[in-house]
DNA sequence: CCCCTGACTTGGATGACGTCCAATGCCTGC
DNA sequence: GCAGGCATTGGACGTCATCCAAGTCAGGGG
């Protein structure tokens, strides 16, 4: 994660306490944790940073495409920090556990010009759902 | 429309003036209101009806399955008519219009099981992301 | 045809999530 | 170090949605 940080600051991001303790709690794979959570987890390493900073960096993360932004649901938004390889998301409808996927199919060859409506097609979420292991043995 | 009124009325729902009209207002092809949208045209067709009602029908219909909920942008959920053929849809980025398209390729078939995690997977959803032809132009 | 009952509707309170803002704090280049 | 400007703070505000208790109404039994 400290690599991020690097890139970050190459970039011109002036560096915080508050920032660096938001980019430390998401580092991992899987990770894929609402601003509240993240807020959380930041809270116990830099027991005065503000929800709005959080909100603050999060926003610059994805601006600078160091980190996706992921509707699974429609409750609060995550943010998943693998955003440098392509990948798909699988969701499970009872708890909600959320597992990076790599399919093998290209979405955007499937769409024939025809059902294109003539949009200018930028890029393809997919989400699957189902049930995880746990939730199908409980 | 007046066919899905029948199915709903055979399965037992009582028939009222309020369900009529938001059944109504969700007819026809590419029809994708938020709630409140669907609230705003209900209440021309009949002036008293609550929020709560449309919200509270909306919901019905979903659990009936003669309505899909449909999440394109992390604000309102929509919701679309058009739940009996499969489909998927096509999102413009700056206005927010949505398509229903039907890519050619099975998107389920292409998450091998080293990709599945152990879960049982029920279904997929496909957001394509572009810029429609209207804001291309401006 | 009317009445009764349980399902339906209402609107206002409540809650989850996110954004905005003015005042203050504190990086970083000079 | 100092200054200037970017970052942080927290509390108000906004949006979307849900909940609830009280009143209303659809439609089957009599």
């Amino acid at each position: 994660m400290s690599d991020l940080l690097e890139r970050l600051r190459g970039r011109g991001w002036r560096m915080t306490a508050q920032r660096r303790v938001v980019a430390e709690v998401l580092d991992g794979d899987h990770v894929h944790l609402t601003a509240d959570e993240v807020h959380a987890r930041a809270v116990s390493k830099l027991p005065e940073i503000s929800r709005a900073t959080v909100y603050n960096t999060l926003g610059e993360l994805v601006s600078l495409g160091e980190v996706r932004e992921v509707s699974t649901d429609q409750r609060a938004k995550r943010y998943d920090p693998n955003a440098h390889r392509p990948h798909h998301h699988l969701v499970c409808a009872q708890c909600g556990a959320i597992r990076d996927v790599h399919p093998s199919g290209n979405p955007l060859a499937d769409l024939p010009d025809s059902e294109r409506f003539g949009f200018t097609i930028s890029g393809v979420e997919v989400t699957y759902r189902g049930v995880c292991p746990n939730c199908t043995a409980a």
